[in-house]
DNA sequence: GATGAATGAGGATTCATTCAT
DNA sequence: AATGAATGAATCCTCATTCAT
């Protein structure tokens, strides 16, 4: 379902070579199945067989199921760690309330996962595995992700409203609001539900969220 | 090759019999093991292991593996998805602005999940596999419940803060709060944070929710 | 399929007891699956369902699965082996040519494979596994048969037409002409044939035998 | 889960490939355990023991237990049914009385079985079985050859000896005094009887058969 | 780089059998 | 005599992985 398929993180040539092509292939139907069905519930069958690959071959690119799916996360998760990091490490530097106008960030957030919206479902399957098969370095990444989010949270957020030991849930609950809508997609329409992916429904969710995010940390002032 | 079904597999007598407690031991240890590492990731020795029996004996109880998850599924979602109808036909029957009270609501919610913390974990494993697995019945139960709660949303959203068109949003972005909470507990312990399912944690997170939800739902006025 | 069901041989009481009747219901009911699906291929469930008991009851009258297949083949060649044994053994105590009318002997066989029609099925296919399964008892009861039926067959032969040499093959013929019949009946039919077990068909199959056997051993005149 | 075929399992090259060889050990120890113990008594075990490769390489060349079975069945009773289908269509074609001269058709059957003498095993297990096990493609070869067969024999049979009504049974006769020779000859061997599939033995039942279906056929007079 | 073949480990399930009730 | 529960052994089959070509 994803369309764009960068070069693999670890190796980066000049041109992209027929190989390069082959594991972008991998990382991008690896990316759905493992989104989709879960790490167990995916096999390297599933995976060549979207490629139209041997199973075999997929060694050719990645050295072994878990080095795939490490692949698959880092490749899939680390922009949208980044945007997390820059965002929260930039709150962190300014002395501005936080956000200053959250629906640019907002945006920006939504604009990453609009791209790849099996992301959501194979950062929330990581939450469910308790971060299991997650690698150290993913691992690094995240904690302080949590961490300084809510420092900054607790500098912006309305104290009439959230006392500072609900900081922590706040942020939970914007990252389950963002992630869950895109997880439960599939689910909702197949349950008769409208199609949450269509443009419109993203934009009201976008909407929604930057709604949702200002009321929650701005005063108790309606925009 | 068997033609008649011999064996109830589901009947209750009175007194509980080794029968029964050995499969009340198995449902158990399945829940647990299905919330922690979803359906493919658990195996059958792994239950059995649990339980202290050997393997061929889950079949005395359970017809197969998938009978067993939905064994699990049905007892554990039950009691929530009644309390969730049970809630939202009443919303529907009164005239009044939904919810009068939340509090109440909210309480009553998470006190059916803070005794089974595992089942937030199990609801949002379907949902992400799209309820593959459900069977005809849960999801028969399922569909009607978001599109109740979106009616009775639909009459007690603030319309000064949300749209009609978002009440859909606002419902799931409930949903996704509070079992996304439950889901993410061991994975944010695991990271150095504190434990979401401490008594105090969880406390904070009622009082949040149900702040939340009146925040979202009542007019621009704090309580 | 089979109708009556004498008391096992094993235990004979005065008053068939609610045991004997229970044993004899198992007996015929194993008696029709290992025809219809060999000994490997029905399973003591099977033979408990058909009966409308559980396994474990089966080993209140069958010591093991082997032993019911043993008492289901004592118990269903016993009486085909007995009237071959007094056949043979007549012809083989006269002097006159061999047989001397074979239409009464033709027709005793048939009418004992009538009332079973299992049996033959059960006859060939402990030819096929070469009697693997045979108890010493049986297979002494059987290996004479052949040899005495070969005896008298050199005799009674038109030797214009067989050699003595071929009295081996025209035992085996006529074994396998009377069987297969009853074997092929269920495969025949179902291939779009007739049914071979209506009256009609056996009556038309006793007098082709009979004249079968009649040509083959009387010199060349036809009836 | 996977939705492409990738491996065609059963693609001859020029060159008989690694692969080729395995495949074709496969089948001749399949056909001979099959036949000798039939197919819920043969384990992939077994097979895989008799071949001298692991259970799991099976499937590198078959797809299943059944599908083994199948080919198995269709590449031996392949070659038989051909004959008899040339034979009887020739038969059915001409307008001579059937057969001109049964001795060469004989010989020619024989000889096929003669090469491979688990095919009638086989053949008879299956015709026990009911067919149960038989490919639509299988089945849809062999009940038109009975159906020709008795066509062809009416116009051949000497009718004062043999009516009309009774075609299907002599057909049926020879088939099983055919195959059913064969399928004894271990049985018989251990019951102390001589080997029938010497070469003796051979040429005497091929004697026998040749005088039984000319006997059959022809009008009263010895050759 | 691609793949046919092979395989150790393991997975769900069945089966005959036992035993306490 | 009947059976619910338990289980060792085995069955078919899948999976990730390796290796020679």
């Amino acid at each position: 379902m994803s369309t764009t398929a960068p070069t693999p993180l670890t190796t980066r040539r000049e041109h992209p070579t027929k190989g390069d092509r082959t594991a972008a292939a991998i990382l991008a139907a690896a990316e759905d199945l493992f989104a989709e069905k879960g790490y167990d519930g995916t096999t390297l069958r599933d995976v060549a067989d979207r490629v139209g690959i041997r199973i075999p071959s997929l060694y050719n690119h990645f050295e072994s199921k878990e080095a795939l799916y490490g692949a698959v996360l880092e490749r899939g998760l680390g922009p949208i760690l980044e945007l997390l990091s820059s965002v929260v490490a930039e709150a962190r530097a300014s002395e501005a309330p936080w956000p200053p106008e959250p629906r640019p960030i907002v945006e920006a957030m939504l604009a990453v996962l609009d791209a790849r919206p099996q992301l959501p479902r194979l950062l929330l399957r990581e939450t469910l595995a308790g971060g299991t098969r997650l690698s150290p370095e993913l691992r690094d990444w995240i904690a302080p992700i949590f961490e300084r989010a809510g420092e900054a949270a607790a500098r912006g957020v309305d104290e009439a409203r959230f006392g500072a030991d609900q900081v922590t849930h706040l942020v939970l609950a914007i990252y389950h609001v963002v992630v869950g809508y895109y997880a439960i997609a599939p689910f909702y329409k197949q349950l008769g539900g409208h199609d949450l992916l269509s443009e419109e429904a993203r934009e009201r969710q976008a909407r929604f969220v930057a709604d949702l995010v200002e009321n929650l940390f701005s005063p108790n002032t309606s925009r």
